[in-house]
DNA sequence: CTCAGATTTAGACTTAATCTACATCTGTTG
DNA sequence: CAACAGATGTAGATTAAGTCTAAATCTGAG
């Protein structure tokens, strides 16, 4: 974590731990939830402040996908995203998984685009 | 209005005539202050509560991107967004103009997908 | 015209997120 | 080591989007 500049506290390492290592894409509350049970006395304040520090030193993404919460993401090579209808859960797409044709926009120059698909689990067959 | 077995009431057709209308992707609230403006005396609750009839309808789509509250879209066909990293401002990008291929996940009964492109207007040349 | 159901309203409430002011920690310097 | 300044963390207040409630008002079928 010192690797990129961030001071590695007590706190910091707690909410890293969870974070940085959890394949699915929790909100900051949820977050905040997890590292109680292995730091009890962390703060909401500092729960937010670090997964804000960690998406500026390039550690998580925070994706906006419905559910009106924000989501961390520790997974920062491109990637699309698969939402839930019925549980808001979402799932990693692999980049390979779509093919996205050259995205060129007149007068815009594109930063990053993905693709975010929305619909149920197939029950089964 | 009445065509999609809503009844047209007066602030049903005061929000309609904004929202319906605007090629921009307004949040709640700033359909309500363009509203008020015409019709000062309609409550919030009304305002939230016709953005979601008319999105149960089929008339509005809603769409959370970014920046914290939820937009709605009069523009109910397939199409994709842009995001301008600056000032939060939303494009609608054509469906024909980006080429996206087969969207098929496992164990996924895909209901819709669209691309989201996010960057900054480029300066003139 | 009546009145039951539909619609609207003001304001209370909930929750995510941010802010503030103070406390604590930590690394550096003497 | 001791002092201290800057960095970090904390509790609780605050903001803002959105929802809910209970009461008022409207409307159209009969
Ligand atoms: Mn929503
Ligand atoms: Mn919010
Ligand atoms: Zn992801
Ligand atoms: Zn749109």
């Amino acid at each position: 974590m010192s690797q990129y500049g961030i001071r590695p506290s007590a706190q910091r390492v707690a909410i890293a731990r969870y974070v940085l290592a959890t394949d699915q894409h929790p909100t900051a509350e949820q977050v905040w939830s997890r590292v109680r049970a292995t730091f009890p006395t962390v703060s909401r304040a500092t729960v937010y402040n670090t997964l804000q520090l960690f998406k500026q030193h390039g550690l998580l993404l925070e994706h906006e996908l419905g559910g009106g919460s924000a989501v961390f993401d520790p997974n920062v090579e491109p990637h699309h995203h698969f939402v839930d209808d019925e549980t808001g859960e979402i799932r990693d797409i692999p980049w390979s998984a779509i093919a996205v044709g050259d995205v060129q926009l007149p007068d815009v120059q594109v930063r990053e685009y993905s693709v975010v698909v929305r619909g149920r689990r197939a029950d089964a067959p």
